[in-house]
Formats: C-alpha cells, structure tokens, sequence
DNA sequence: TCTTGACTTAGAGTAAGCTTTAACTGTTAG
DNA sequence: CTAACAGTTAAAGCTTACTCTAAGTCAAGA
C-alpha cells in the first residue's frame, strides 16, 4: 500500500496539482487524506479512480456527470442499478461516437485524395 | 442552385443563426452574400463548407485552426501542399484518438462486467 | 535560527465556443 | 399605415474546465 503526495499523483496519472485540486473541489475526488501537515496524501485506489474519471471525461463525459457517477459509487450497491444504468447509455454513446469518428474519417480521406 | 436565409441554412446545418453569425465572425464562413437588405444568404458551397467545418471541430480540430485550413483553401493551389499536410496530420489524430476510444470502451465495458 | 521548498487555501483570471441582449432596420400582411 | 417579424450589429454574458496568484504553513537542511 503505497502513498503519494500531490506532485508523484499528478506524475503518476499525468494531470497537474492544480487539476487535482479542482476534481477534489468539485467533489469528484472525495476521501482524499491528508497528512499532520495537511497535506494530500493519494493511494492507489485514489490513482485508479481518478483513471476512470480520464476515462469517462476522455469519451465525453461531463465533470458534472462523472460526479454524479461517483457519487453512486459512494452510496454502494444500493445505487449499483442506477450507475450501472449510467455505464451502459454512456458505453451506447461512445459506441456512436466512434461511428462518427469513422464517419469523419472517411471524409477527411475523401478531402485528401480530391486533390483540391 | 439554391440560396438559403439564415434560418433555413441554420436548419440544414443544426447549427442556431448565433453560430452561423460566430462562425462568420471568426472569418471561418468568408464570402458570404447579403441580399440588398444586408440579409445573408447562403449558398450550397458555404452548406458544404459548414459541413466539412463540423467534420474537422467533430474530430477535435480547434476554430482558430479549422480558420487556418479554410485560410489556406482560399488561396487556392498555391496553399496546397501546406493544406493537404494539416489535413494528413489530422487524419492522424483521428485514428488516434479512435484507438483512445476503444481502450476506453474497453475499459467501460471491463466496469460494467465487474459487477461492483 | 534561518531559509528554502513544497505544500495549503480562497478566490481571481483565462480560453474556447458559443449565447444572449439591446437597439435598430427592412419586408410583408392586414 | 402600421404592426409583426425576421433579420442586422456590437458588445456583454455564460459555461466548462482548468490555471494561476497571493498569502500563509510546515518540515528539513546549512
């Protein structure tokens, strides 16, 4: 089990102090401990929790909503229809979201082999 | 050849006549016409061009860059080497960013299975 | 002890991309 | 003729997601 201040997390998950601040402040980032100093002190469930959250922000989602998620999560598997419910429409949205980058794609190529 | 007020090419387009006038603004929609009242009208090439500018902003491309692009198309052949080269590049990103979305679905997909 | 450095906070500032407002103008239906 | 309507402009306002500043705290090394 091992520990890390703000600076290794930020190295770690590659966002900067700041943006760690801020998730927290938003709430997307709850639990987070602090040292006698008051200081952050990150573990690795912290880690991988803010992965997800680059997941979920990486394919569109909200900060807003990712917040809504975790707070889900903190409720246990009480709310575990409801997140999962979240999961699946937000899987159906990246499923078309990639549609439409394929979309995209194919015209972009068609732009280039115009050659106008 | 059809022209089009700024509702109608709003409607064509999903983009709100706000848009269309930022767009323009931000010299993304350059040589478009007004009626003698100085009301815009649009033309099927500036529809095109509003669709190819929603294909690159779609695909992550900032205004100020799908500006420069559309900079470089108004000059013509000259530009187009240094035209051609954005656009290959940004085919790039695009295929990219499509692996990005996959490992993402995967990794949704991997939450929503766990059950948890 | 002093100072350096990495942290803390609240709150201000920034950038992108719209979105709205206010005041106005020209066209059209009654 | 006039009211309604759809457009015009410049400029202000909004939202999201950071990003930075200012002022302060704490621990460790010279």
């Amino acid at each position: 089990m091992s520990l890390y201040t703000i600076a290794q997390a930020s190295e770690e998950v590659d966002l900067t102090p700041y943006t760690l601040r801020y998730y927290e402040k938003e709430g997307l980032l709850p639990n987070v401990t602090k040292d006698s100093a008051g200081r952050r002190k990150y573990h690795d469930h912290d880690l991988q929790r803010i992965g997800f959250i680059k997941c979920l922000k990486g394919t569109g989602m909200s900060l807003k909503q990712i917040k809504d998620y975790g707070d889900l999560y903190e409720q246990g598997k009480a709310k575990f229809n409801e997140r999962n419910a979240m999961l699946e429409e937000h899987r159906e949205k990246i499923l078309q979201e990639i549609k439409i980058q394929k979309k995209y794609l194919k015209m972009v190529e068609a732009k280039i082999e115009m050659k106008i």
